[in-house]
DNA sequence: TAGGCCATCTGGTCCT
DNA sequence: AGGACCAGATGGCCTA
């Protein structure tokens, strides 16, 4: 790990901190308000220690500095202006990391906020980073779809259009919140998601839990899903029948009955253009 | 134990 | 000059 920057060799050894150095306020000076890390913890105490070691060197060397009152040359100067030149670097080096951090932080509250209005958001089985952004695709794009078409969908195509892409733990994850079998969904290499040819309806549709108009079934979850999400995909009532292409990719009958209402803030939505606006709000 | 995922550090680049 | 952004490297943690 390149976790250690500079001089390396002073960390090996026992901290030489004496009592009136005070490690936290440096910390906290360093890197106000952060939640605690421990490995963050770690590496920003790692850095404080190499900082405050170098300050003990100093005061060390200036102690020795006035034994006659003299002022001392001790050591060229060219070498103390360059060590003042490296701290710099060296705590401009640390700022920059903690502000990486920060963003990055910043990066993943958001990725976080996403994963909540996504389908199945679960606070103990989170998608990862990059199953996220492309369910995130997949369901705009699935509702978009679904607007276009200006009637509700099937189920299956839903989710097949839900699972393009998707690992096949993520596709079970999803098809296990929608409550269907994962069995009927085959992922080909290019990661399209196929019917197996069985009829989706052999699947039990055990009644999903209206989880306050989000489509996130099935889930542990915070109330406050009403509040914070615009959109969601209420379950309201019993899937119908729909013929099917045997061996073929999957294909539902227009009149199958989708068992989801689509719902703008908890109101059915009429027009594309109050979503797209509502979007951009 | 290998592989996936993640957090962090780091140096480079671009922009203000 | 300094901050934001990015990508590569690295090591830790977890799971199959």
């Amino acid at each position: 790990m390149l976790t250690l920057p500079f001089e390396e060799s002073h960390m090996m050894c026992e901290p030489r901190f004496g009592a009136n150095h005070p490690r936290e306020g440096f910390l906290e000076r360093l890197e106000p308000e952060r939640p605690h890390d421990p490995a963050r913890s770690s590496s920003a105490l790692r850095e404080a220690e190499e900082d405050l070691t170098d300050r003990e060197e100093d005061e060390r060397e200036d102690e020795h500095d006035d034994d006659d009152g003299l002022p001392k040359k001790r050591g060229p100067r060219k070498k103390k202006a360059g060590k003042e030149k490296m701290d710099r670097s060296r705590l401009r080096r640390q700022e920059a990391n903690a502000r990486e951090r920060n963003r990055m932080h910043g990066l993943n509250a958001a990725l976080e906020s996403l994963r909540k209005v996504v389908p199945c958001y679960s606070k103990t089985q989170k998608l990862s980073k990059i199953e996220t952004l492309r369910l995130a695709k997949n369901y705009i794009w699935a509702l978009s779809e679904t607007l276009s078409a200006g009637k509700r969908p099937d189920l299956l195509t839903f989710v097949q259009t839900l699972c393009k892409g998707l690992s096949q733990p993520t596709t079970n994850l999803v098809a296990g919140c929608l409550q269907l079998n994962a069995r009927h969904f085959l992922t080909d290499h290019g990661g399209e998601v196929m019917f197996s040819g069985r009829s989706p309806y052999d699947a039990v549709y055990s009644p999903p839990m209206n989880f306050n108009g989000i489509f996130s079934l099935k889930q542990e979850d915070p109330p406050d899903y009403a509040k914070s999400s615009h959109y969601g995909m209420r379950y309201c009532g019993a899937p119908g029948r729909a013929a099917l292409a045997h061996g073929s990719m999957y294909r539902v009958s227009p009149e199958a009955r989708f068992p989801y209402d689509l719902h703008v803030r908890s109101q059915p939505f009429q027009a594309q253009g109050e979503v797209n606006g509502s979007f951009h709000n």
